[in-house]
DNA sequence: CGTAATCTTGACCAACGTCAATGTTCGTGG
DNA sequence: CCACGAACATTGACGTTGGTCAAGATTACG
């Protein structure tokens, strides 16, 4: 049977399944990530040497925060430490949507970093630790460490594959399978990072910050979520999301499993 | 009625130009793009030796040919010379979300080179020349040329940016504003790398492409653009384009002109 | 205990999809 | 040149999905 959700685990080789093995500048954060250390994988062949020079700068910030805004030019590459983030997009209707959530371990700014001015804001959706690398820095590591940036391209496109999933998702889906769709995501990227467990994971996303992230309105996203729940199909109990059965639900967003 | 039908074969219009100033692996074919070759720019430092190993293999290809699809496994890397095509998904229920289109000077296939099979399919849109470019020696000259490696990793962050935008249309965007958003930035697109004048340019898409484009049903598209040529915004007449103020349309769809 | 934020629901309305019929364009063979 | 059929464009009628408004319930927090 075909899918259309991208194939996270397209490393067969283990290489490219940890989240965190794909992102070579998370693994420049040297504070940051105990789980992802414990992992341990150097990724780029980079000695503390090379890296020792990248400024970094840690800081933790309230949930709601402005980490970066719209417009802002040459600005730094965030890493999230702890905590979710998110990108997202306002219009001058004041209606928002989410581009994407930011988990531990992803990277958001290398656009405002390498092209200028970012038109994406970033916003911490929980209380986060976020790790800044000078932009500038980075791209000198970039021109002067080509397996450096041969894993940056590979996480780059592997991000491009998700949104290229989001498009389909917000171009072709019902409601019900668009909720079920963001669900399915979010715990496998979280499984995937040792952030879930088999049949539950955290969940800070309120009704609206949902309704952002697959194109509905508040009160619509509720009318689905009452639908999926209502066949067991996920159940949300105040930022924990429970999925009894991840086969199911994949099924029923349009996810089918290999 | 008379209709204007450009020619998407051959000809000055359908050559590549500027665009791909931006697009390091358009400038890696040396049978396409004269007009690139007249400006001149060697973008990369890259001589003639050093790609000279680079295996590639031109096509033309009549309009509807598939020229990728999903699942291939270490697909090689296609650049489209002349005409158009476009990366898509299609559902198990058989929609179809067309995720974007390639005109000349635009690449496909690098997530399938770099990751492993590609998600996305590509097909020739009209008939269209496609050069292919090996997907391992291409990996190999990214490895061994770091700043041929950044001009890649910059354009894919380009690239994002357009989907993001994307993103934004197909999430929080009505019907007629999603129609004008696109022609903006197809228009926008194709002026940049010469391939329109001012008012009006080239436009191969049937309804039911664009429809597929723009996450609406064909008889949706229809009533979207007969409200856009009833406020003289837009007009399609055979494969041409017409917009007579192009500053009020992308008013009207909220794109910012760079 | 009180206030603000969020959740949840029903009632109603607008936007969008589906079906089906008709017109139009275009290529092909006579 | 014309006849014909296939693909595409266009439109109306009608059903469904999703948005908006508004109200009450619940939770978080000082």
């Amino acid at each position: 049977m075909e899918t259309f959700l991208p194939d996270w685990s397209s490393g067969e080789n283990g290489h490219l399944s940890m989240r965190s093995g794909i992102n070579p500048i998370a693994a420049l954060c040297r504070n940051c990530s105990p789980a992802r250390k414990r992992q341990g994988r150097p990724a780029n062949g980079l000695d503390r040497q090379s890296i020792g020079d990248i400024k970094q700068r840690q800081m933790s910030v309230p949930a709601g925060t402005d980490i970066t805004t719209e417009g802002e030019r040459g600005g730094g590459v965030y890493t999230v430490c702890e905590g979710w983030a998110f990108r997202y997009w306002r219009l001058r209707s004041g209606a928002r949507q989410i581009l994407d959530v930011l988990v531990p371990g992803d990277t958001a700014g290398l656009g405002g970093a390498l092209l200028g001015a970012s038109r994406s804001s970033v916003q911490a959706l929980t209380s986060a630790t976020i790790c800044m690398l000078n932009g500038r820095q980075l791209t000198g590591l970039i021109k002067s460490n080509p397996s450096f940036a041969l894993g940056v391209l590979r996480m780059q496109l592997q991000e491009e594959r998700r949104i290229d999933a989001r498009l389909v998702m917000l171009g072709r889906m019902g409601a019900e399978e668009r909720v079920a769709y963001f669900m399915v995501e979010t715990h496998d990227r979280l499984r995937r990072c040792g952030l879930a467990n088999t049949t539950s994971c955290p969940f800070p996303l309120r009704r609206a910050d949902l309704a952002d992230v697959v194109g509905l309105s508040k009160v619509h996203v509720m009318r689905a979520l009452r639908e999926l729940r209502s066949q067991e199909l996920v159940e949300i109990n105040g930022r924990e999301l429970f999925i009894p059965d991840i086969v199911r639900l994949a099924d029923h967003a349009g996810y089918l499993l290999a």
